[in-house]
DNA sequence: ACGCGCTCCGTAAACGTTTACGATACTATG
DNA sequence: CATAGTATCGTAAACGTTTACGGAGCGCGT
């Protein structure tokens, strides 16, 4: 106040110093909470800049300290494999930051773009520092990037499972328990010819859901027929292709697994169109995240859970295994494969009768 | 080499000048692309720093050149209002790379908490520096953001129009146009009586939606009916709603047009319970941005548009307004209409006879 | 031989912070 | 009164870069 402008912008800690006649080293202190600053200068300080509208420049920060209090989310921003994004990862991220706001943490997202190597994408960003921490996701069943993160030794999460990070840090959404649980309904209301979709099997969650699928089979002691494992996109149009090969299958089956929701819509579109509906000729069983299939005729039965919970588990698990948050997140372990609820509807709710 | 050890990881731009036994201004000015540097010795930097993996550190030449090379794009990440989020900000974000990866520049994406206030936390954003420049979304249509990023002197763009930013540079859908051409072909079928859905009108898109469809049935003479304008959210559940109150109306429109193609699904399976067929009793005409729509039976008619280069032209308005690129993009406005095209489906493909 | 211009390179300051360290004043203790 | 201890503050170095500036070497024309 006594040296004049109140209101022009800050140039930076030295004039907030200036202007309340105490040295920049002390300033500091009083804003970062440090010790060895009087309670009542503090006030002072705190007030000035919330005035001044001071915030302490990120870059010298940065530098000083080797630390930028930004997570950074990425994720590939249009892969042919994965157009069931929706607002999927916005629930995540919506999640992860009820968390990370509690400790002054920002998420960024960094989404590759689809000309590049996703690797590479990441290496530049690793390099950059851009971030204290990683968070990727859509792994692949194979993926070089737990190892890039891990010898650049920057603490990291995945959202998805992989070969090559088993040891690390990890949720991953349950769908070889998606898988498990539709086959036993299925099985138990008289089928035994069940098909399923999902995605090349390089993706993980691709070859996850058969692996658990293969598996329920075997433990009913129906045998696996490859044959009826649909690879598609997971999107309307790949639905309706699901829909498409299923009809050409000799010996046709009674039921369908979904891997996801949207494509239930080019599902239903298609075998309608040959006159077979879902619920009464064909079983079909999802996994969704929105509340958006109960709006199909008739309703479509599938899995659910929280995205946003699941969010919030994946950064507790990520702040967990940072040096200076994990006392105050202790796990005994760093992977989590997060449940899913079944939520009936009509489109497998009928008995196969014997005579079919 | 004659130093010794080549692949520990770089510790900064120091250690790979006194491995090329070189000084450390010449490297950064070999590195990046400066003149007064012989053009042997530039291909030596260049190689050792790619063999040593050198990434020169973010934060200490944002610090020396106050710039980031980076640009920012503000999301919310889950407003109620905006439920239609979808691929949409992934498509565009795909725009824009393409763009901003022709100049080294990096976008990432800042989603603002849902119990953060959207222009504090833009305000943080801004006051740390993390980007060059801004581009922020789902614009109000009072927004105060363009003022604080007007005054701090940032550039920026804006995804939709705002009257706060009447004269600023944005890219926006032509949802007015959608709404003109809906009512035209509507009334060019014989329909009078139309009602429409949209946000509420403190959303710009809401405002400007409702106002199109106002002006196109002044100039067809037909009294504008507020009651006919169903406030609802932009999703299946919204569009559920919508045909429940549409259901209710006296005098009961016969047809409807919808802000987005997730609400027909609601739509058409409330109105069909009520059996009511879409194409038949009522017409039904709607936007839409991924090829979802045609999968509903009938098929949607709607309006349609590459979000990708809506993101290309948006990037491009951005540079424009950026001094270091604006004579790259030379602009005589920044300010665009994005047209949408008319894609015919089975939805309103019926004439109304006069006696009804 | 001298000076001039050009090419190339090294030196050092600066960006805005944080923080280790030392300095000062004051209090308590002997 | 001397001394140690404590509370509070100032000083300056350091983080990794970029860049203005000056200097060395060289060729060339007079």
């Amino acid at each position: 106040m006594a040296h004049g402008g109140k209101l022009r912008p800050m140039k930076g800690i030295r004039q907030l110093a200036e202007h309340l006649d105490i040295s920049i080293g002390t300033v500091s202190r009083a804003l970062n909470g440090k010790p060895d600053v009087n309670e009542e200068t503090r006030k002072r300080v705190l007030a000035a800049a919330e005035q001044l509208g001071y915030v302490a420049n990120q870059s010298g920060r940065s530098l000083r300290q080797g630390t930028t209090n930004v997570i950074g989310l990425m994720i590939q921003s249009s892969r042919e494999t994965v157009e069931n994004s929706d607002n999927f990862f916005l629930t995540v991220t919506g999640g992860l930051q009820s968390v990370f706001s509690r400790h002054n943490l920002d998420l960024i997202m960094l989404p590759c773009p689809h000309d590049e190597d996703p690797y590479e994408y990441l290496k530049r960003m690793v390099a950059r520092r851009i971030a204290d921490a990683m968070i990727i996701s859509e792994t692949q069943r194979v993926d070089k990037r737990f190892d890039l993160l891990a010898k650049a030794k920057i603490p990291f999460a995945a959202l998805g499972r992989s070969l090559s990070g088993a040891q690390h840090a990890w949720a991953d959404l349950d769908f070889a328990g998606v898988a498990n649980a539709a086959v036993d309904r299925l099985v138990a209301h008289g089928h035994r010819r069940i098909a399923i979709s999902a995605p090349a099997s390089d993706i993980n969650l691709g070859f996850i859901f058969v692996e658990g699928y293969r598996r329920a089979l075997e433990r009913h002691g129906i045998p696996y027929d490859p044959a009826l494992v649909l690879r598609a996109k997971s999107s309307e149009q790949g639905g309706y292709q699901v829909g498409d090969e299923l009809l050409e299958l000799q010996d046709r089956p009674t039921a369908v697994i979904l891997i996801y929701e949207l494509m239930a819509i080019g599902f239903y579109r298609r075998v309608m169109e040959a006159g077979i509906i879902p619920g009464r000729d064909i079983a079909v069983v999802s996994f969704r995240e929105a509340p958006r299939a109960k709006f199909l005729q008739p309703a479509l039965t599938c899995f659910r859970t929280s995205v946003h919970d699941l969010g919030v588990e994946l950064a507790e698990i990520l702040l967990s295994s940072m040096p200076a948050y994990s006392q105050e997140y202790p796990r005994k372990t760093r992977q989590t494969v997060w449940p899913l609820e079944l939520i009936p509807g009509e489109s497998d709710a009928f008995h196969l009768t014997t005579e079919r």
